[in-house]
DNA sequence: TTAATACGCAACTTTATGGTTGCTAAAATA
DNA sequence: TATTTTAGCAACCATAAAGTTGCGTATTAA
């Protein structure tokens, strides 16, 4: 349905869904969907909901223990963001000679 | 209504509105409206609408002369997005003395 | 001054998104 | 075994978002 940049994009432009995967990032061990959802003023299946989003765009991978579904953050995805952006800052980086080579790599 | 950054994720989650930012970006000069649409299989409404949330998010900005549009990029503004990345880097980074930093930080 | 161009505004349609509640099933506990 | 806990599934609702068409208006060109 959508590439894999955009539900990165559409994943993190949700500020519920930042909240939740900041709390399991810097969380000292994985967290159940009970133990997320306690932390929001949301249902349980309103996070779940949110979570699915998150492990659909790769920042969240799950855990099944038991009944039990461990939550983990995976930050390293935030790496396709950063490529993503790594373009654009020849434009604004101080750095301006990568723009002379972006430039310069146009001409030729 | 919207925070700030999530105006600006939400903007850049469009895939049509990475495009045209994209056109903004890489064009000698600045486009006009119609310039824009014409290069999208789609009408000029729908472009002005999302140039209208590019400009809200500030990644474009508008110059009018006489009856037409132009529009810039402002790549200047994705600084915002690597702000938030810059926290996460961390956790992923090879660059594992920023974590160590960061762990330090949070003990102290 | 007439005609064409560039554009905004408003109304409307469709589909996505964010959220809810109710129910069911599996696993853990008493 | 009976009960509580954890969580998925489905249906539903309200609002937002993406896109369209039609129309009015200012500016430029003929």
């Amino acid at each position: 349905m959508q590439d894999k940049i955009t539900k990165l994009f559409k994943a993190i432009a949700d500020p519920t869904r930042r909240d939740i995967f900041h709390a399991l990032v810097i969380a000292s061990s994985a967290l159940s969907i009970t133990q997320i959802s306690n932390q929001f003023e949301m249902s349980r299946q309103g996070v779940t909901k949110h979570i699915k989003t998150l492990e659909d765009a790769g920042l969240v991978f799950i855990e099944s223990q038991g009944r039990e579904r461990f939550c983990n953050a995976n930050p390293k995805e935030l790496q396709e963001v950063n490529k993503w952006l790594k373009f654009y800052n020849k434009f604004w980086d101080n750095k301006l000679e990568s723009l002379d080579d972006y430039l310069n790599s146009k001409k030729s």
